[in-house]
DNA sequence: AAAGGAGACAACCGCTCTTCG
DNA sequence: ACGAAGAGCGGTTGTCTCCTT
């Protein structure tokens, strides 16, 4: 094999300062672009495409480097996945500040925790079966149901993309894609008020997160204000079962109906499973799309055991 | 204090799309 | 119209840090 000259190896793994340099005086003069240039000049022994992921990711002027997600970045990529599928780089346009990498990053982070959740909640579902009755009852059958807004032969490959990569093959668990339900009006919201980061007024569209948490059809609505009373604070001390929350954190755990209030203000205490009475899907959110239930197996919900009462734990 | 697990992040790889001669 | 090169995108992997046991 003829050893090539320090000059033709390219160089991999983390950056050094000096090569950043060197990258931001590039675009300074040429602007971002022309990234093969800059390892045919010899200007650093890194790919064009080595160039352009570090400029795109980390050195681009007003990156929210570092920074986490916040609540309302959170929801939105929930939102935004849901409608486009892993369009990170799309979604990432909504998110200033954010690149499709930290999009992407942040959504595996997102679904390892969905899988281990369902793992840890099947698990404990067997082993308290007959203690206390399932948590959720069969979870390796769980499906989400099908939405029929992606056109012919698109439907597959998105809801594919809408699948985690991280969840083992043996489980049937889908990620549900927000077909319609991000409303034409909703993204043109999103567009118009994104320069001044303003959020999606979940109060004029309640429907929406119930679909973006399909994923648990008997979870309620994620809350507004997700900040914990003092009574659920102490019942969230004493609820023994905390996989759900010692795996998801207080956000999770708010949208699981866990101390939360409805935005209206009105706390909410009341089993978890009773939100998924249709009747009473139909009747406190008429918005819902009866197609929503109607595509569940008609005795999905017969296993799920009512949640014990505040009063009882 | 040490080990292991989980999360966050950075970077690479392969493929597709776009542009240009 | 076609092919090559550049650019962009999504999936995946490796590494580091923090937390828990």
């Amino acid at each position: 094999m003829e050893r090539k000259n320090d000059q033709d190896v390219i160089r991999k793994g983390p950056w050094k300062a000096e090569e950043d340099e060197v990258l931001i005086n590039h675009v300074k003069k040429n602007g971002p672009r022309d990234w093969s240039s800059i390892q045919s000049k010899g200007l650093l022994q890194r790919t064009g495409k080595s160039c352009r992921l570090r400029w795109v990711n980390k050195l681009r002027p007003n990156l929210k480097n570092g920074s986490k997600f916040s609540r309302e970045e959170e929801r939105l990529v929930i939102e935004l996945q849901a409608q486009f599928g892993n369009k990170w780089a799309r979604i990432a346009t909504y998110l200033p500040g954010r690149t499709d990498n930290d999009v992407k990053n942040f959504w595996s982070s997102r679904q390892k925790r969905l899988a281990r959740l369902l793992q840890t909640s099947a698990t404990a579902s067997k082993s308290q079966k007959n203690k206390r009755g399932p948590i959720c009852h069969d979870l390796s059958t769980l499906e989400a149901p099908k939405f029929s807004s992606f056109s012919e032969g698109e439907s597959s490959s998105k809801a594919q993309s809408c699948s985690s990569s991280y969840i083992d093959n043996s489980e049937i668990i889908k990620m549900v894609p927000l077909p319609d339900l991000v409303k034409p009006q909703l993204l043109s919201n999103c567009e118009t008020n994104l320069a001044q980061q303003e959020f999606i007024p979940t109060e004029r569209y309640p429907w929406i997160d119930t679909y973006t948490h399909s994923l648990f059809p008997q979870v309620l609505q994620p809350l507004p204000d997700l900040s914990f009373s003092t009574g659920s604070q102490e019942l969230l001390a004493t609820i023994d079962d905390t996989n759900l929350i010692d795996v998801f954190g207080p956000l999770y755990a708010s949208e699981l109906g866990i101390g939360a209030q409805f935005p209206n203000g009105q706390a909410f205490s009341e089993p978890v499973g009773s939100c998924i009475n249709e009747e009473r899907v139909k009747t406190e959110n008429p918005t819902t799309p009866e197609s929503f239930f109607d595509d569940f197996p008609a005795d999905m919900f017969d296993h799920i055991e009512p949640p014990r009462s505040p009063s009882n734990f």
